[in-house]
DNA sequence: GTTTGGTTAAACCATTTAGTTAAATCTACG
DNA sequence: CGTAGATTTAACTAAATGGTTTAACCAAAC
């Protein structure tokens, strides 16, 4: 046979596609079915059930997209370079999937302590080395201390919270699709000025 | 009769309850009576369906918090004391309801206009006001210009966002209950001090 | 005390949906 | 060719769930 993809990945395609529009409780394995174009029947041939499916495809996303993008806060990065990359790659990432914060936060309720481990973040040193480098940059003086927690979820909440509100930020600012993503593209300079703006040490000016 | 609450109240906190945590999709009307201590007869009796029941409480929680909160943002108050009283409301009402971010953003997909509407945020000339104050206090060289849009965006993401990723933040940074209330706690000086440290105007120490 | 509206309980109906099954077809491969 | 695995079709079952109905009950109002 010839087709692009295999039967298998055409359904992980489309189960992906419709749980994360829709969530667990809200997709239909009929819709899901439709969408990868087969039948109910092969569903369940390649997969058990639903939940199974579910599982899967939900432990792909999180082991996807948890560490690879860990992984630039735990690189050894000076500080200002760190913020930015980690910036542009999660922005990138996110523009290229949209659905997929809501999706994870949404399901995450559901069994916080199975994300986690998978994201990976507690076990990457990540944690560690950051917190160093950010104890050194401000016993150098370089910038304020900061909590290191504090910092992450700043970070974290300047990159992913628009695409949460995206409907939203589109509807009162009166935004277009492109426009959005423009919007978007700023952030990748206007959030590291932000954030060092924030935490580098300076002198009022009077 | 002498009840606390009358039925229809039981009814709607209920539902309230229960819509907030699972969903429209996930929400069973049987929980809800359950919730409610009364049988499923008087749902139907109060509401005429599960539709009706929830717009009815969606555009509660939609109208409660939107123009409260947005409120602030549009006062005369300096850009400082704006800041401060709005990261201290906001994380107060977010505290008490801490689901209630995660129910907005999940439902939002499906109905955005209404609930732009509902938000009230677009009419309430809140964004005429802060544009303004945002350019005068960069015309008299108080803070750099800003764009009005990425400065909202930011104070929200800073806001909101830790209360999306409650679960995973208490994961990842080993808190209990109580100490994540400490966390959000700090934030309430955290995040004003953050921004204002982000756009006020200064000169790098040499 | 009778009426009326809120309330309960339980059975019930209709629909949706996950999941199964069986038979027929197709396709690669020895 | 013939077998085996992949796929389709369509009918089916079982369970969950939204919604309805009926009869009985109760408390307050008239």
């Amino acid at each position: 046979m010839h087709e692009a993809l295999t039967t298998e990945q055409r359904i992980k395609e489309a189960a992906r596609k419709v749980f994360i529009r829709k969530g667990l409780a809200g997709a239909r394995m009929q819709e899901i079915a439709d969408e990868a174009n087969i039948n109910k029947a092969m569903l369940h041939y390649y997969y058990r059930n639903k939940e199974q499916l579910f599982k899967n495809i939900f432990e792909e996303v999180v082991g996807e997209f948890g560490p690879k993008i860990m992984g630039v806060l735990g690189s050894d990065l000076p500080l200002k370079e760190k913020i930015s990359a980690f910036v542009t790659q999660y922005l990138g990432m996110l523009n290229a999937n949209p659905f997929i914060p809501l999706f994870l936060f949404s399901e995450l309720r559901n069994q916080p302590e199975e994300v986690i481990e998978k994201v990976g973040i507690r076990s990457s040193g990540m944690l560690d080395q950051l917190d160093k480098q950010l104890k050194r940059e401000a016993k150098a003086g370089r910038i304020k201390p900061v909590s290191t927690a504090q910092f992450i979820v700043n970070l974290i909440s300047l990159s992913v919270f628009p695409f949460l509100a995206q409907p939203l930020v589109q509807g009162i600012f009166a935004m277009d699709e492109k426009q959005f993503n423009q919007f978007i593209e700023e952030r990748k300079t206007v959030i590291p000025e932000f954030i060092m703006s924030a935490i580098t040490i300076k002198k009022e000016v009077t």
